[in-house]
DNA sequence: GAAAAACATAGCCATATGGCTAACAATTGT
DNA sequence: ACAATTGTTAGCCATATGGCTATGTTTTTC
């Protein structure tokens, strides 16, 4: 539930990492095959899957010799509500602008 | 109007650069009107605005000695689509798992 | 109980990042 | 003309990032 948008945002800097993230979404997967699809040796491969899992986007048990993870979807909305949040001062700013430029357009009363 | 979300969620993965972004969306700035809210040295700040522009994030103009910067609305608006994507996925998943339990639960016909 | 499967850890390497100081422009104000 | 303002560039430093290989560890499976 944490807020720490930069270890968010840092996670998903990353198309791997997005990649990771699609995939999850479908459902969850073991190590062994979210790292077939990527051509990377598995050590590589495991330092984005923990990247993903220290930023809360991802949890992951062991079952036997396999770990199996799944997707968190609360910190990708602690995102999109930044990013929701600037669009609407945006669309705020905007709307101040055009009812300014609209009172220059008014004839002196 | 690329999309190159690395280099847009790499831009927002830091409080400084986020700063920057909310401030400005209340309408152009200078350089040194930004400078002045970050305790940091000048040259320091100057490199996360360029990767703020070099992000797309920003636009900026020389006039006279001073360079005045303002956002592009754009690139952000990028990367809540991929995220809101990802939550429409997400959701459509849970939809049909609970589709799933409901066929379930139903008695054989 | 030995081998195979599925991670995990250690450690190396090159480049990127985020901070600094010092020195260099280029405008503008006196 | 000179000084002050406002950036900009160069270069240093420490740490982080993203890749690798080699070696361990823990279950299965035969």
């Amino acid at each position: 539930m944490a807020n720490h948008l930069d270890s968010i945002f840092s996670a998903m800097a990353d198309p791997t990492r997005r990649a990771v993230i699609e995939r999850l979404l479908d459902g969850p997967a073991s190590v062994s095959d979210l790292h077939s699809s990527h051509d990377m040796a598995l050590p590589s491969f495991l330092k984005h899957l923990n990247k993903l899992e220290s930023a809360g986007l991802v949890r992951s048990e062991k079952t036997g010799r396999s770990r199996i993870l799944h997707i968190e979807a609360a910190p990708m909305a602690a995102a999109e509500d930044w990013l929701a949040l600037q669009r609407k001062l945006w669309e705020g700013r905007l709307d101040r602008l055009q009812a300014l430029a609209e009172a220059l357009e008014r004839p002196k009363t």
